[in-house]
DNA sequence: AACATCATGTAAGATGTTACATGATTAT
DNA sequence: ATAATCATGTAACATCTTACATGATGTT
């Protein structure tokens, strides 16, 4: 008998994403290079492993569906175990999980290199959160016109996309800060210096 | 020769954290455990084997110190070869990191399981947030209690640390806007369906 | 002819986690 | 006595990334 482990986390983004649709790997890969996939990262190859491994613990089963002028794919679904497991894992505990931002090692470690390069990466940085931000409204705009009136399913994954909003709206703010901060800081030294 | 792969990202932070000042992988490890650990996680294990790693490149140099009534230990100090690395990461581009928010996935599948053991575990989480705030705000008081003036290192740190604040305050504001919908649209359901 | 989409995988290597292991000193 | 701090590691396992591999259909 197979004892569900902690830490398993993709198994539980993929029983979230089958139990509002069932879907091939294929398929399943695509929603997360959108959708899902904005808040919880996977390549192809991670999805088709871990399917292989949630159909061996019981957590979902798979069809072959045979199509044409398209080759054969597997639909998975989710059944009872694995709806179990899944609201097994939502009500635990989990703690926030380990923060990884190359930006703020490359922020503190700015003064180790070129400052002027450190300050492009950032405003390069801040364009790709503008631009999430710019995605995550046009989803926004499209699926939620009325947010006041969502409840349950729709509800919950507006609020979702409320978070990636505010996380990558305060990272472009953090951006501003640190390049004003810094541009005005790398000025009055650099003025000085060439000053001989 | 070896070469530099990309994606190596623990190697820079250390290289960071050690330019700042030489120590051995014990206080590497009490670093990771806050200061720049706040940014970038790594256990000792992880430290102590990326150090080995960094030596045969040739990133950074290792000396054995004695002390009396306490183990020996390896003070390790950045040598020309890492600082250079470290220059030339500094300014390649990178993408920002993978995204993998755990509580997302957990809002967005609510509805497959227990909503009020969801609730819980947001309530949690905007806690586990605020205390990081108020570490970091206690932080900003007693190393950097006039921003405006810092320069340099100090002010690219007090940077970092504002990122930290700012990124941790929109998730707590995101817990709080989450709670809210939820909580209303799960009370006018139970009491709906409360009343037979 | 070349490329994109649909569809599934394997294999090798890098990275991360968890558990185990040792041994001295210092504080309760 | 017991636990915490200082100090360093190994071993096994899980996970993630990168590259490779196949083959059909449809598009430029």
């Amino acid at each position: 008998m197979h004892t569900s482990l902690p830490g398993m986390a993709l198994e539980h983004a993929i029983l979230v994403s089958l139990e509002e649709r069932s879907g091939s790997g294929y398929e399943l890969a695509r929603r997360f290079g959108k959708s899902i996939g904005f808040f919880w990262a996977a390549s192809h190859q991670q999805i088709y492993r871990t399917l292989k491994r949630m159909v061996e613990l019981g957590w979902i089963s798979c069809d072959h569906v045979a199509q044409e002028s398209r080759p054969d794919k597997k639909v998975y679904r989710v059944n009872a175990d694995g709806r179990a497991e899944l609201a097994r894992w939502l009500a635990e505990p989990v703690e926030p999980g380990a923060i990884r931002n190359d930006l703020a090692v490359k922020i503190r470690g700015a003064s180790a290199g070129d400052v002027g390069g450190v300050l492009d990466e950032i405003a390069r940085h801040r364009r790709r959160h503008a631009e999430r931000i710019e995605v995550y409204r046009a989803i926004e705009r499209r699926d939620f016109g009325e947010p006041d009136r969502l409840t349950g399913r729709h509800l919950h994954q507006y609020l979702v996309l409320r978070g990636g909003i505010r996380v990558e709206q305060a990272f472009v703010d953090w951006c501003d800060e640190v390049l004003a901060a810094m541009r005005s800081d790398h000025d009055s030294r650099t003025t000085e210096s060439d000053q001989r």
